[in-house]
DNA sequence: TCCAACTGGTTGAAGTTTCAACAACGCGAC
DNA sequence: GTCGCGTTGTTGAAACTTCAACCAGTTGGA
């Protein structure tokens, strides 16, 4: 009933290997970075994708599936960004379950001061380091990765 | 003293992004996988960077290295792993500071026992899904990536 | 209307990772 | 030798994430 495991040849173990490696790089200098903000990777995304929302603010599960957190991780993260004072909450009228995470004056003053740094990094360890060629490929091959992925959940 | 900073433009930034929710998708899929035989991504990069070490075994400042894993997780992490009976603590003589994880027989056999999915899924979500043409190109963009890390690490 | 099923979000406990401190050992200079 | 310093690996607590259970509110059908 199995067929036989169509292993990896070499090459494309030593890409995928690097791949791993590549990619973890790349979050520690950018969690590096963040860190100097007291921010990670996650809570960084958080407020970007706020300040980007109408009104800066987004229902808790729209925000959830924004940054691919799970609703329970997203609930704790905003309990603890929320007593930092970057973000509070607010319950949204039209429908009482819901809740809005909404971005304050000082969550935004903090995205602001930490972006400059943060895309310099980003600049630094990826687009530059990788030169423009390989960087579009980077974003087709991606951007496939992602259309499986939703061909695949039709 | 501070110069203005360069944002990234509308295509890198949209390749950025892209990148990002791939890499999780990415992670997303394979774990998935492993979880159906009780393994994390994590776990598996430490048995099968195990399984290809001389004698099977491997100072744990080493493994920890080839993983990417602090010292102290590694220690946890086989730790609970020893506790399954996947890896064995042996003291090495020659330097009595020095601690091998050693791969046990059923490390072994977990190994060989989810290794054929587990390729299957990175073929699917990855290697085919992107293409051979693509595919290389991450190879060498992500080879970049590490040896810009290695360059500014002299 | 009423009920069952579903959705949005939270909770607390269990599991995992990080962090700072530490014990034990090796190494080189003196 | 032995003193100071770097390395190896561990520890326990704090911080974070996951997991299963849960409550409140909405929706759609009988």
């Amino acid at each position: 009933m199995e067929s036989p495991t169509r292993w990896l040849d070499a090459e494309q173990q030593r890409i995928w290997r690097t791949y791993l490696l590549g990619a973890a790089r790349i979050n520690e200098v950018l969690d590096a970075d963040l860190r100097t903000h007291g921010l990670d990777l996650a809570e960084y995304e958080i407020l970007v994708t706020l300040s980007e929302a109408d009104d800066r603010r987004l229902r808790m599960a729209e925000l959830a599936e924004a940054v691919h957190q799970s609703r329970s991780r997203l609930t704790h993260t905003v309990t603890r960004m929320e007593r930092r004072g970057l973000v509070e909450r607010q319950s949204c009228p039209d429908d009482r379950r819901g809740v809005w995470a909404h971005l304050t004056e000082a969550g935004m003053g903090l995205l602001r001061r930490s972006a400059p740094s943060h895309v310099e990094s980003v600049r630094r360890v990826f687009v530059e380091a990788v030169g423009p060629e390989d960087f579009r490929a980077v974003g087709r091959a991606f951007e496939r990765v992602l259309a499986a992925g939703r061909e695949s959940a039709d």
